[in-house]
DNA sequence: CCTGCCTGTGAAGAATCCTTCACCTTTTCC
DNA sequence: GGAAAAGGTGAAGGATTCTTCACAGGCAGG
């Protein structure tokens, strides 16, 4: 299954350089020569990496970043100028390229941005394979929601300590709940039993806490 | 309701300039002169902004700032530097942080900065104050993610397009799920009825497109 | 007008989820 | 050791959620 790259720039030769080393390195590519082919490619398939150059006629690098991202939200975006200023790299990355690549640059430059971007996203992605309907099952009530917080916010409790915290007088009912958190593989206990966040909790959490604001600032 | 901001550099000299000018300017200032120093200030209470220099003795702001994003995961992070190159902006941004502003730095670029933060916290946050309830009860349910995803993908499609594309021959069935996703303010209708993602809508499926990778790189 | 299809409602029953109760084992502490 | 608290199980019943069915208005085309 190799990993599927578009290059997008308006140099013909560049492009074909890059394109030259990517085959070489076992990655699969796709070309466009301007910002407007770039968006209508990805609408027929789903690539990995997208390496965009800033600087086109048409559609500039900067302006389809956001059309692209909306497009194909799971592709990483490597952006590429050969004007390289702080200021230019900072703007870029704040608009949700991935990563940033100054022209010239060698060839090793170019392969481990790529890898990297890969690798990042194998990361983003991986472990990540959630198994949706105990997942959101469990995050559709209220006390395991509050369950959830609570042990994000504590790191580790025990047992009692989250009844009462939440004020459950019955731990049955804390019981049941734990329960379907466990089998969701939200939550789990530590060697002395304390109930802390799985590595999957904790990422439900950091996305949870972008979509809510419970502690606005004061 | 005064924004809160944390200024953490290890020149005490240019930790105080910055202070003076931000209460100046009416925000509420907090400093450490230290990686260590901030995330015990962090542990407190919380922060809009945290400025946070590159070099300081012991842990430097690269070091922290996964530190900080996981102590702080809602707070913007802005890191100062005197030593400017596209790399380190590069990699900074990379890590996390939410810009990046070299010194020497005039007063109103620190502003600037600092509002535009703000000004991206609230976009974030904001319009975004999700009935978790019935928002999550939605999602727990697979046949509702597959209208979702349905009508994500082809962007407006009518009542029977939805029940022949899911397969779901009855289509009272379909209605009543319908139903919860509008009450849910996921979707909604156009002027001719087609069903089509709110706004609201959107959002959730960007945010879950990062979440699973049903169309996995072939 | 009538027929067929699209879109929708309300109500009854099936399936699932949540709470509660009775009961049990383990740990902790005096 | 023994009492109290912590931590856990299973089953019964109530509360929700989901499916199914019967029915109906609106609108196109013959």
């Amino acid at each position: 299954m190799a990993y599927k790259i578009l290059v997008v720039d308006d140099d013909r030769e560049l492009r074909e350089t890059m394109s030259e080393i990517l085959v070489d390195a076992g990655f699969v590519i796709a070309t466009a020569s301007s910002g407007e082919e770039a968006l209508t490619v990805l609408k027929g398939q789903n690539f990995d990496v997208v390496l965009l150059d800033m600087i086109m006629p048409g559609l500039g690098g900067q302006e389809i970043l956001p059309l692209l991202k909306r497009q194909a939200p799971r592709a990483r975006v490597i952006m590429i100028t050969a004007f390289a200023t702080v200021e230019n790299a900072v703007a870029a990355m704040r608009r949700g390229a991935d990563d940033y690549l100054t022209k010239p640059f060698k060839v090793d430059e170019l392969l481990t941005a790529v890898r990297r971007s890969l690798e990042e996203a194998r990361l983003l992605d991986c472990g990540f394979q959630i198994e949706m309907d105990s997942t959101f099952s469990c995050l559709s009530n209220t006390i395991r929601r509050d369950i959830l917080k609570l042990i994000d916010r504590e790191q580790r409790l025990r047992f009692m300590d989250i009844a009462r915290h939440l004020g459950i007088e019955d731990h049955t009912k804390m019981n049941f709940h734990l329960k379907l958190l466990r089998n969701a593989d939200l939550v789990g206990q530590d060697e002395n039993k304390y109930y802390i966040l799985t590595p999957q909790g904790e990422r439900i959490m950091a996305c949870l806490s972008k979509l809510t604001k419970d502690n606005p600032p004061q």
